[in-house]
DNA sequence: ATAATTTCTTATCATACATCAATGCGCAGT
DNA sequence: ACTGCGCATTGATGTATGATAAGAAATTAT
């Protein structure tokens, strides 16, 4: 049962057998990660796609000024890895690692390809997961340029209210890109407000 | 002479032959389009990408606040689109306009279509963009995480050292999501350190 | 050339958010 | 159960940047 979810994900996309499908994911390790151990660290090369089965994962980096800061959660059917390390072959800029105990799935180019060959449509798959992540992307931007602490912090709940209660304020905080503290008076705030 | 930077482009990307490109490109139209003039606007669907021959184009967006945010500024060689709105068939929230007169070639789905079928290679190419903007954005999102005022207008000088000399700097303010005043300052101080 | 806009600069004032620091809580490990 | 460490909260203070306004400069239109 260590990789149901990933299956499941790709047949209900991909609109191919089962069967089929199984016998390939089945070649790529389902791994068991532990709380806090990490899956890929700064300036080592990432080879793999992430496929969180069950449990939850971080992806985050350390700035010049030594502030971490959340690039995203990955919490149970969520792809994380560092694209840019992955396609350019570069020494990556980030951290991933587990907030939780975790199931994941280790995809790498290899199952790109097989999947690739063997049914047409996973390309067009991928390019989809491309174009969601660039979408994803564009809205961090938006919300970076134009909105309050106060804003960043109702979206991030309207968005993610499950992570919200499964993760530090801290860490939240470093994905709104504002101070702990910050965040607390935030929340203060709203509390007051709302009653 | 309307689609030769294109042309060179895709050839030295793609390691095809040009005579072919060139009987699929010229099906394309150029279109000359004036200072000020809109490729595209919020709320309509984005049906092209545009490669810029000469001139240069800005994407934009305006807020609920009815603040300006530049996207992207897209000077020749580059492609410019609203992936958002095109693949997902969105309407878009986004302004792509003309800074300079300039000469445009609009690319289309069957462009793209035609290309994969013809060339193998170039659907690896379009890949190729699609990380190449994955990277783009990341960078971006990592800047407004983590930089002041000033260390976000020297990451500009030395990205677009070009750029800089062609559009006001209220657009570059609006870029580096700053207010015109504080980019002012930041110009200030720099000039007073250097001499 | 002249007039009309838009942009840039500068100054003053306002504020959201950061920083620093202290306290208490809560969970994790022993 | 005890201990310790990280996290959340709160208050006091600091600061970078925003808002507003007004005049200078530059660009565009007539």
């Amino acid at each position: 049962m260590k990789r149901v979810k990933l299956i499941k994900y790709l047949t209900s996309n991909l609109e191919i057998d089962e069967a089929e499908i199984l016998s390939i994911v089945e070649k790529y390790p389902s791994k068991k990660v532990e709380r806090e151990e990490f899956l890929l660290r700064e300036n080592s090369r990432c080879k793999h796609t992430f496929f969180v089965e069950s449990g939850l994962l971080r992806q985050y980096s350390i700035d010049e000024k030594g502030k971490e800061h959340t690039i995203t959660f990955a919490p149970e059917n969520w792809f994380v890895s560092d694209r840019e390390s992955a396609y350019f072959n570069q020494p990556s800029a980030y951290y991933i690692q587990a907030l939780e105990d975790s199931q994941v799935v280790m995809i790498d180019e290899g199952f790109m390809q097989h999947l690739s060959r063997k049914f047409p449509s996973f390309t067009k798959f991928n390019n989809k997961l491309l174009h969601n992540h660039i979408r994803h992307l564009q809205k961090r931007i938006h919300m970076l340029l134009s909105a309050t602490a106060e804003e960043r912090y109702l979206q991030f709940i309207a968005m993610y209210p499950d992570i919200l209660l499964r993760v530090p304020q801290i860490m939240v905080a470093s994905y709104l890109g504002i101070t702990p503290e910050s965040l607390s008076r935030v929340r203060r705030e709203l509390a007051r407000k709302k009653g």
